[in-house]
DNA sequence: GGATTTTTGTGAGCTATATCACATTCAGAT
DNA sequence: ATCTGAATGTGATATAGCTCACAAAAATCC
């Protein structure tokens, strides 16, 4: 939870800050805290499946000169809320927590980022601060752009910035869902049906009967997630096995009703 | 607060709906509603002031060949949330309700927009349906653009697809803000005085000692604001004038004591 | 200028959930 | 294995704010 150093965290060699010093292409490449580091945006295998990433050629070589492949450990701290804007950080592998917190340390996780989302794009386009603070909870991958670099690569690719009024309308419909979840929702209980069903239709699982769900977060974080206590949410999964309505081995879940479910998702 | 039929409310002379029929310039302009209609873009006097709307004059002719203007009376209905995005409503003149509604009735209003906004622009650029309800709450001048050619507009102006870019993420850290006082908040009291301060603080009138605002919400709408009831809002209220904090002349709402308030919005 | 309709004000229960205070279990390190 | 810290499970208590049910006041309409 302490606020890891991203500058002393690339995998360069020269040492050189991910933001500062000359940019240097074909370096060597390590493979810190576990990760098999993909080396060049061109090159990259999922590129097609990942809104930003599939640009044009001429667009993607543009890219490939301003980005400063990064790696960081687990719990590693990309931004925080309030920080003037330093550029974008498109997460390539690993998964990362973009949360708001209060004064008095309550904080809110508003989602899990996976590969392929660029963080910080919407503070880095409007100059405002960065609006949430990005920690990473695996080992991660990551390219970040300064924001100088990123704003004129914009103005001169349009295809890209056209890629980023997509990413940007992706962000904002999240954004009105947790408002949704947060400001219509009866209960608590109501809220964690939502969540669940909503992470039973991330891995394709949702069409199944009985869809599973790899449980990566503790019940601290998922009340954080829906913005209650956690002694509420160890209560309410409590309720929902002796309903039948799930059932956990270990760290999945199974769905066993998912009809139950969505009826407290809709008239909690 | 009956959907209002938009397809048949543009000041157009010759009956076509807006968003369909053979585009034509050079109509004659009505006043409907009793407004004052702006009636070319290229002529607009605000238009410096308006993020979107500040394009360079290419686009801007552009712009002007594929816009509807058209004017809808108070209680209209722009668009409804779930519906799949025709295309985007520049705000030009009067002010739009945004909402959303839970299955129940139960209502959230998320902004007040002003002139300027460009409404269902995220919906329009990702084509998912629109997240949210848009209703005018005062007579108002729409500049309507179908979605296709305002696709087609972006991708052949770059420097709007830009400002779209900037609006978004205008819009996204509005949501975030919506966020932060709907998870992050101890009480109705708090969220109350953080409207307030944000009220005051839109119409220049935060540096004064005691900010005025014009209070233009019932109690039942400022209740939809904030998330709480009715009820709550008229005794929050109540509660304010008899601590002095606040006093109300007609619909004029005096900030006697903004430390306090600011103490209320901080350490609810 | 009355007559509706809308908005505001206020009282009295009820309930979901925060909070505190522990016990228990689990997972990772040595 | 043993220790240790984190993560869960569970009770008791307090309370903010929702809901219902009206009364008063203000605004809007003929």
């Amino acid at each position: 939870m302490a606020e890891w150093q991203p500058d002393t965290g690339g995998v360069r060699q020269d040492g050189a800050a991910p933001g500062s010093g000359p940019h240097h292409r074909g370096w060597l490449v390590l493979s810190p805290y576990g990760l098999d580091i993909i080396e060049s945006c061109l090159t990259c295998k999922m590129r097609a499946d990942r809104i930003f990433c599939d640009l044009n050629t001429a667009a993607l070589q543009a890219f490939e000169t301003i980005k400063y492949a990064t790696a960081y450990p687990k719990g590693a701290v990309l931004f925080v809320e309030g920080q003037a804007p330093r550029g974008i950080f498109v997460l390539c592998k690993g998964r990362v927590k973009l949360s708001i917190c209060a004064t008095d340390g309550k904080t809110l996780i508003l989602k899990i980022a996976e590969p392929g989302e660029v963080l910080g794009l919407s503070a880095t386009v409007s100059g405002k601060p960065y609006e949430l603070t990005a920690e990473t909870i695996d080992p991660c991958q990551v390219n970040f752009v300064k924001r100088e670099d990123f704003l004129r690569f914009l103005k001169e690719n349009s295809d890209a910035c056209f890629k980023v009024a997509e990413q940007l309308s992706d962000k904002y419909n999240n954004a009105c869902h947790e408002v949704r979840s947060l400001g219509l929702s009866h209960s608590a209980g109501e809220k964690l049906a939502k969540l669940l069903l909503e992470w039973s239709s991330r891995n394709g699982e949702s069409q199944k009967a009985e869809p599973r769900i790899k449980l990566a977060l503790t019940h601290e974080e998922i009340a954080q997630m829906i913005g209650t206590s956690r002694e509420t949410v160890t209560r309410l999964f409590a309720d929902l096995k002796k309903r039948q309505i799930v059932q956990s081995k270990g760290s999945t879940l199974l769905i066993r009703n998912k009809a139950a479910l969505k009826t407290l998702a809709t008239n909690g």
